[in-house]
DNA sequence: GGTAGACCTGGACGC
DNA sequence: GCGTCCAGGTCTACC
């Protein structure tokens, strides 16, 4: 079956997907000749699906491998919403960005929104594996998580969704250790899932939610293995882009090109997007950086 | 509040 | 093939 959405507009399926690097991490299987983003979701009830998502004429079409039930496709068309972050109106930033040279290309090319996982524990998760590692290591960590702990379509069991919270939770810290060599991640990971599992954390409430961003960072920065970098990360996935997601890939840009190559830390490169308020961290991710 | 050292892994490098 | 070093953010202990 398919599900029709509708995007705020501007709106461009393949800027969405290639945002950051998050459609290179299972489940999430990008093909980029046909412009086919798939992913397996395990929903509420326990039902594992395989999702195709493409450009439709104002928005995305969700080719769904089963038929739904009610709550299952609204289920379902939450998610979608979620990862293309179909409601998202960056017109304010696009205001602004027609009168930076190094930004005019962000409205014509509709940049601006960035690829999603259907729940933010997954989001969450994926940032942590992030975190102290290149992105190869990233991604064996995902792949060994997905690949041990995800739920197996029935259809074709090589496909997995993501773990849920419980499945997690149900490992203990030596399993998801040998299986997914995480390392140090181990226990931030399991901590975290057992806190969403048992309800202790709403995770997704964070998406609705009414605090400022400062005091939302704050909570994000309460869950063991978000750091300031990681915090930054997950707001602009939740459409807050006050604080820039500083990193080894940061601070050698900027540093490159305001500071002669001169180390720089933290403080330095969010004072070079300081001017851009509460649009700081989608003026870093989309600067047209000097090659 | 700021800082040093530990955490863990994979990859690069030298032998 | 083996050993060593390094890069990558965050946590904890300490000052």
């Amino acid at each position: 079956m398919d599900l029709i959405l509708t995007a705020h507009p501007p709106f461009s399926f393949r800027a969405l997907v290639r945002s950051h690097g998050w459609a290179q991490l299972p489940p999430f299987d990008w093909d980029e000749q046909r412009g086919v983003l798939k992913t397996v979701s395990e929903l509420e009830t326990g039902r594992v699906i395989a999702i195709a998502l493409r450009e439709a004429p104002d928005g995305v079409c969700a080719t769904i491998d089963a038929d739904l039930g009610a709550d299952e496709r609204e289920e379902v068309a939450c998610q979608v919403h979620r990862m293309c972050a179909l409601d998202r109106d960056l017109s304010a930033f696009y205001l602004r960005a027609r009168r930076e040279p190094r930004l005019a290309h962000v409205e014509p090319r509709a940049l601006g929104r960035l690829l999603c996982a259907p729940t933010l524990f997954e989001d969450t998760v994926k940032t942590i594996l992030t975190t102290n590692t290149a992105w190869s290591g990233t991604r064996r960590m995902v792949e060994a998580l997905v690949a041990q702990f995800g739920a197996p379509l029935q259809s074709d069991p090589a496909g997995r969704a993501f773990p849920s919270p419980r499945r997690l939770a149900d490992s203990d810290e030596p399993t998801l250790r040998r299986e997914t060599r995480l390392g140090y991640r181990a226990p931030f990971v399991l901590a975290l899932a057992n806190a969403v599992a048992s309800g202790a954390l709403d995770l997704e409430s964070f998406r609705s939610s009414p605090l400022p961003t400062p005091e939302l960072r704050r909570e994000l920065l309460a869950i063991k293995g978000l750091g300031p970098y990681a915090a930054a990360s997950l707001l602009m996935l939740l459409g807050r882009y006050d604080y820039v997601p500083v990193d080894s890939w940061a601070r050698r840009l900027v540093s490159e090109a305001w500071h002669d190559g001169e180390p720089v830390g933290p403080p330095e490169v969010e004072a070079a997007f300081a001017g851009w308020g509460e649009w700081r961290a989608l003026a870093y991710w989309f600067w047209d950086w000097p090659r």
